[in-house]
DNA sequence: CGGCGTTGTTTGTGATCACAAACAACGGAT
DNA sequence: ATCCGTTGTTTGTGATCACAAACAACGCCG
């Protein structure tokens, strides 16, 4: 989820196991979790692999995060005290240092805990797992973007959120959200 | 997906792997992926059920219906040619069998597959992963909700679908979609 | 020099086992 | 009669093993 590992690397399961300091069995339990979420991709021939997703599949899952996290976003508002605001803005203030130190990891890492820490006020797990369950198949497709992107500001989008969470304007927090979560496909073409 | 258990059921690993022939091992495997995709639930300690869901989580997931199948549908009608909508009357008139024979596992297996059948035709996999998965946490709840709902008639709106499908009519699909899609939560009051 | 078969190694699969935690049934004490 | 402790059974966990498929490296032949 958080790009550690790059798309298309391939992992053994005594390798796994060997690296958790347990055997094949609960590797291969995690393992096919994960490839039930769609985090890994299970070859024909029972290997396994991060994803290295079509430009398609990278929309379609744009796509869902545009469908899912506004609806979260709008569902967090009534919720949103200020205390939480407040935290928002410690986290953004985090994203600016790791954009600072070029850290791709640490980026992916604060920019969804932005994001997790205002849907958590929308008090729907199923939607928020949901929403995981895309971030997780993204994670490795991300850090390979991440390179493309020279990132010396903090995201402008994360701005617009917290000032329609402010200002308790439903739709502008819709659209910020919306924008924020599809921001990244810009880079697919170039 | 379809029904089959009621909710709450409790499964055992070892029950599993004889009723299909085979060791823990595999049932084990299957187990987890289940759970991964919120299909099972796992208690604190290890034993597995078919979930019970609270109102809440049923209506969290009949909100992501409303959120991703309008979508599916939509992505689907571009490319709805005359011999799928033949295909889906057909399904239809399968649906109105099921009624008349109460048979509540064959109606929603093949209420599942209507919609399925539009799906596909989205070429959004992802997307309809997504919405399988909610199905497939549905399933057992649905059962359950089907007794209390005496159908005697086929699903209104999907006559409504198919005519927004003729009529390249796009809102009106989508609207009939996400009626269709959140109408079994209606039960949930009385 | 390049294509291809062969061989040795890696890797996933499914079964089995020992173990500990959890559960359920029973019995005794209050 | 009810509560609680005890005991026997059920159940999940993690490790290990045998096996077959897949892969990769090498060498042979054209």
């Amino acid at each position: 989820m958080h790009g550690e590992i790059p798309p298309g690397e391939a992992l053994t399961l005594r390798g796994i196991g060997k690296a958790y300091d347990v055997s094949m069995t609960p590797a291969r339990e995690a393992v096919r979790r994960l490839v039930a979420e769609g985090a890994l991709f299970l070859s024909s021939s029972g290997r396994v692999s991060t994803p290295a997703l079509s430009n398609e599949r990278i929309e379609e899952l744009a796509t869902l995060r545009a469908l899912l996290e506004p609806e979260l976003a709008s569902r967090a508002l009534p919720r949103a005290h200020f205390a939480l605001i407040e935290r928002l803005e410690t986290i953004n203030q985090g994203v600016s240092q790791v954009i600072a130190r070029h850290d791709a990891t640490g980026y992916i890492r604060m920019n969804l805990e932005f994001h997790r820490t205002l849907y958590l006020r929308a008090q729907a797990p199923a939607m928020l797992a949901m929403a995981e369950t895309v971030w997780l198949q993204l994670g490795p497709t991300m850090r390979a973007l991440y390179g493309r992107l020279n990132r010396t500001e903090p995201p402008y989008h994360h701005k617009l959120i917290l000032s329609a969470l402010k200002a308790g304007d439903e739709p502008g927090l819709r659209l910020a959200v919306r924008a924020d979560a599809t921001q990244g496909l810009r880079m697919l073409k170039g």
